[in-house]
DNA sequence: GCGATCAGCAA
DNA sequence: CATCGTGCTGATCGC
């Protein structure tokens, strides 16, 4: 099973990276951050560091006395988690928040990725490591090109950077649709989850309808689709109900109130946890789809804390791992048969559930086929493995479309 | 110069 | 009684 010249390959082939576009961002970034900054100082009536929590958070509330303060034993806590709430009532709660996310941009990214192009390849060449991660996903670094921002507009406009390898080629994305939760529909045999998938649903309105008890044809909101979703990546993450009373702003009773009505409405998932749990108890570990084993020395620990991490841990390594597991499947077949036909695509990033490939005038039709089947057929589950596909000019201006 | 701490990016 | 998914990176701060 060798992935990793698979992975060599890819560090080789490298990714094309438009400096001149992250040289315009900067500045674009340094003179907000310029205005931002001014206008901070102003209202706190004088100048410090922003970028220093301990500075910040004497600013914020002692100086200027703004409410919830106080947290750790270290200080005050600036993190977003505390700021989002009072930035609607403080404008310069929501001046620093707008800082922060520029800043991070520009220190992170920006200013960093173009320092790291090969000066012989003139490339950008991550390292993949494969022996990092407790869950057997990949892990990149140097730069890691794993967490491109893409979730804020001015973060996105990083990726028109990564181009393809000519102005003739073209950047081709594929991503396992939902495979974690499709992972844990396998394992858990739910007869809710599986319809769903077959049926070709919108698992997290489903999900909704579930826990607000509403019924099949309910019109699903925004907000009810948020909790839904974020409730399905909690249980997937292996997450508390502290973990999600917190990822979702509300109290831990509420909390616990979500993930108990979910596991009504899909007892196969509470069965699933349950014996997974067992399980580990029993072994001293669990095991991925291809038998890949996390040891869990201390499932049975007589600390609370540890004892429930660990269980955390025994649910989800089954299915983070059984994912990663089947992307590298695919990998080493999509890469033999490339090699097989002496294409001249390559792939050139993973990102845990999605493939990015530099694709060759003339053989994208191939490559689409070639990529779709590998996927899609790296494993067999109780649902269908479903891929989505994308293509364009860059990382940024990519558009969906089907592969029939 | 190093490590601890805080913060925030992604799947 | 307070704690709370991972991995990677950058900035600050104290030693």
């Amino acid at each position: 099973m060798p992935l990793i010249s698979v992975l060599a390959k890819m560090e080789m082939r490298g990714i094309s990276l438009d400096t001149d576009i992250l040289k315009d961002l900067s500045l674009r970034a340094g003179e907000e951050l310029e205005v931002l900054s001014d206008e901070i100082y102003r209202l706190s009536g004088e100048n410090f560091n922003i970028n220093s929590p301990k500075q910040l958070g004497e600013i914020l509330f002692e100086k200027l006395k703004l409410p919830g303060g106080s947290k750790t034993k270290t200080g005050y806590s600036t993190s977003s988690n505390v700021l989002e709430p009072l930035k609607d009532h403080y404008r310069i709660v929501s001046l620093v928040l707008d800082y922060r996310e520029i800043n991070k941009l520009k220190t992170t990214y920006l200013d960093v990725l173009p320092g790291l192009i090969d000066t012989f390849t003139g490339k950008l060449h991550t390292s993949f490591n494969q022996m990092i991660t407790s869950t057997g996903r990949l892990s990149s670094s140097n730069p890691n090109l794993q967490n491109i921002p893409v979730r804020t507009e001015f973060g996105k406009l990083i990726r028109k950077a990564f181009k393809p390898s000519s102005e003739e080629n073209i950047l081709f994305a594929t991503d396992y649709s939902q495979i974690e939760l499709r992972i844990l529909a396998h394992y858990s045999d739910s007869e809710r989850l599986i319809k769903a998938f077959q049926d070709g649903r919108d698992i997290h309105s489903e999900t909704a309808r579930d826990i607000f008890e509403l019924p099949s044809d309910a019109v699903i909101d925004s907000s009810m689709r948020r909790i839904a979703k974020t409730v399905n990546f909690g249980i997937l993450y292996g997450i508390s109900d502290f973990g999600l009373s917190r990822n979702l702003g509300i109290d831990r009773k509420e909390a616990k109130k979500y993930i108990e009505s979910y596991f009504f409405k899909f007892p196969g998932v509470k069965d699933y946890i349950d014996r997974v749990i067992l399980e580990a108890r029993k072994n001293g570990y669990v095991t991925t789809i291809s038998g890949r084993k996390r040891h869990l020395n201390r499932i049975s620990d007589r600390n609370m804390n540890i004892r429930k991490g660990e269980e955390r841990i025994a649910v989800n390594a089954p299915i983070q791992g059984s994912a990663a597991d089947i992307i590298k499947l695919a990998m080493i077949q999509i890469d033999r048969e490339i090699d097989d036909r002496k294409l001249k695509t390559g792939m050139v990033l993973q990102v845990h559930d999605e493939l990015i490939f530099d694709i060759f005038p003339g053989e994208f039709d191939t490559v689409c086929r070639i990529v779709k089947t590998h996927m899609e057929k790296a494993c067999k589950l109780g649902v269908p493995l479903i891929v989505e596909f994308k293509k364009g000019i860059d990382w940024y201006h990519m558009e969906s479309f089907q592969v029939l």
